[in-house]
DNA sequence: AATGAATGAGGTTTCATTCAT
DNA sequence: TATGAATGAAACCTCATTCAT
């Protein structure tokens, strides 16, 4: 009825907003009408900004891993001076906090066929950046020698089951405790019994 | 057309047979009707032997649970005398190869909306009894501490994500060789080289 | 399982019997297995008795018919000497009764379609009946002159919709005396007040 | 495959008018796909106008009453100045005359479980109207005293009962004259023999 | 560009009836 | 004769996507 006209970007925003508030809140039953609904937008105009429901969910993915990006990249880059012991339990912090964030988002996201059909570009990819922060470690004699990519995917798997146990109600901070023991027990050499008590308590405060 | 009287046992399993092949090969796009056809049975079979679509997948699951379940019983049981370092890196190549057999059941089972729905009974799940393992190998003094329950999570998420990686494209070897160096590490006490390496071959044989 | 071998006459009464409760407590919703299971009997075997499910409703309401037909035959029974101002009264008590007794079987034989493709034989028919009773009533210069065969259709109209009121929660005595006010007003001659009084009493005791 | 964009109401409309007439002719036996291909629309189309079959079955029955509404409204009014004998017989012709016209439908909206799942609604509920016109008619001293809500209940029956039997083939000259003299027999003081006469001839030219 | 009515394939499920045993 | 497994047509309804306006 009332037609506000905006232009493309603002509309598409729009949705992206309102499809991610609600995916959040509702999960996999949401509907492309509540989304439009919510965004004060007709069924229709939906196709004039997204070509198909999973590039929706491809633009929403987008957008919430555009807002972490800020936050693990001074972590990730290897080019940083790093403190290497804590470095691990902390990435695994703002990850686990922004899984949680997802709420049913993120079963929509990583826990259906869509991540399946849409799996995350290398770039972004979490196995594929802890490989290389694995092998930056190395280099820098902070960590031990194991093989970077499929480590760095069974370290991103602890991360992501870590979330997940804690959504499933485990709690916190016993969850994140047994993870950041295991990480630094996997990674970090047994020099004194330092390594496996003090990042720890870092990672945690 | 040409009716064929089976017992209610028999029904069921040629059922379960053909959806666990089509499910293997078809993942979520199959639907009722396909494994009635493929079963030469009629539509409405289905649902004298099934209450819901659900409870087919559960009984797939079931059926390939207890597949898999004789060849991990004696490894998980715990009153069994135990060789404790190479047990971990065994049991991950059995679920591996478990998961890996599942074809695009996999997807269906573990990565859609349906083991959200239906998660797998304690008893059953993997993480419950890695735990167990683990307290167990505690006891008797071959693993070091760690909190059984969370760790026994993530012991069973690197083994899924090794799978998953596998089926990806990632070389078998590499991956189950950085899956038992991780375990390894994760649980076994620092003594001397050997813990590193020997279980890995062992378990690799 | 445990075959019972019984004659088709116990087989079919044993039958009508469990359908006839069953429909009494579950109208329209019953099922052939819930009849055949509450008889102990298999699905089959109900075909074996009845071609179809409504010549099983044709055989239900026989029964009930015959069991009230012993209470209505002298009440109809245009040889017998009859007290004609109460008569119709009575018969209407009999009837409402009757129709009151029968619970939901009532919406399953007289609300549904099946009494519209198996209307009641015309010699049980109580239209017809009511005809027959309205002729012999003017012949013995009880009832006042009216077309038998469509008043007599309207006469059992008003004893039918009394019922369904009653079910549908009218108090009784106030839609059994309208009734009785009615039908005297109908067919007896107005001679004095009595014609609208004395009956309705007689036929409320 | 050619779309036709319509309102909402027109579409409403379209489906409603094929559905009326396809359910005068058919009767229980339709399905929404009759009445969408008639309609010239898609399947789902029908479930974008009415959430339900019911809901078909209410609208249509709706506008079947609108339709007789304006005929029977001021014979129904009570503060118009009425001519109290002939009335309740020109109310049953124009009743009779609208069932007849129902054709099929009659026996889908009024003979079948959808009325008692839907009863009408009191305001339109002819039984009601009855009662409040007998209160009228007695106020104005022209019907005798009789209980309104039953006996309201009880000149629907008789006339309801009528149109059945001429849509059953009983002749309608035949069927509205006995129902035109138990209406009067009913409803008026006997004072000569007019009172059976005359209106009945009114009401049938 | 925006609308929202229309599409239609697809989904699960029910149950009177049939028929091999 | 009795069984109960099997049939299969039909029912209702959903919703991502299309397209006339």
């Amino acid at each position: 009825m009332a037609r506000r006209r905006l232009t493309p970007e603002q509309r598409r925003e729009e949705l992206l907003e309102a499809a991610d508030l609600l995916l959040q809140a509702c999960g996999t039953a949401l509907r492309v009408e509540d989304i439009t609904t919510a965004a004060g937008a007709a069924k229709g105009t939906f196709y004039t900004c997204f070509d198909t429901w999973d590039d929706l969910l491809i633009a929403v993915r987008d957008r919430r891993l555009a807002m972490v990006e800020q936050r693990i990249t001074p972590l990730f880059d290897p080019t940083a001076p790093q403190h290497w012991p804590p470095l691990l339990p902390r990435l695994a912090q703002v990850l686990v906090a922004f899984i949680l964030d997802l709420g049913k988002l993120h079963e929509v996201l990583f826990h259906s066929t869509f991540h399946l059909r849409h799996p995350l570009p290398p770039e972004v990819e979490p196995a594929t950046r802890f490989a290389a922060l694995l092998r930056a470690g190395q280099a820098a004699g902070a960590y031990v020698d194991l093989d970077p990519e499929p480590t760095g995917a069974l370290i991103f798997a602890m991360i992501h089951e870590t979330a997940d146990s804690i959504a499933a109600g485990t709690d916190y901070e016993r969850a994140m405790r047994a993870l950041t023991t295991a990480l630094n027990r996997l990674v970090l050499k047994p020099n004194g019994a330092s390594s496996c008590h003090s990042p720890t308590q870092d990672a945690l405060c």
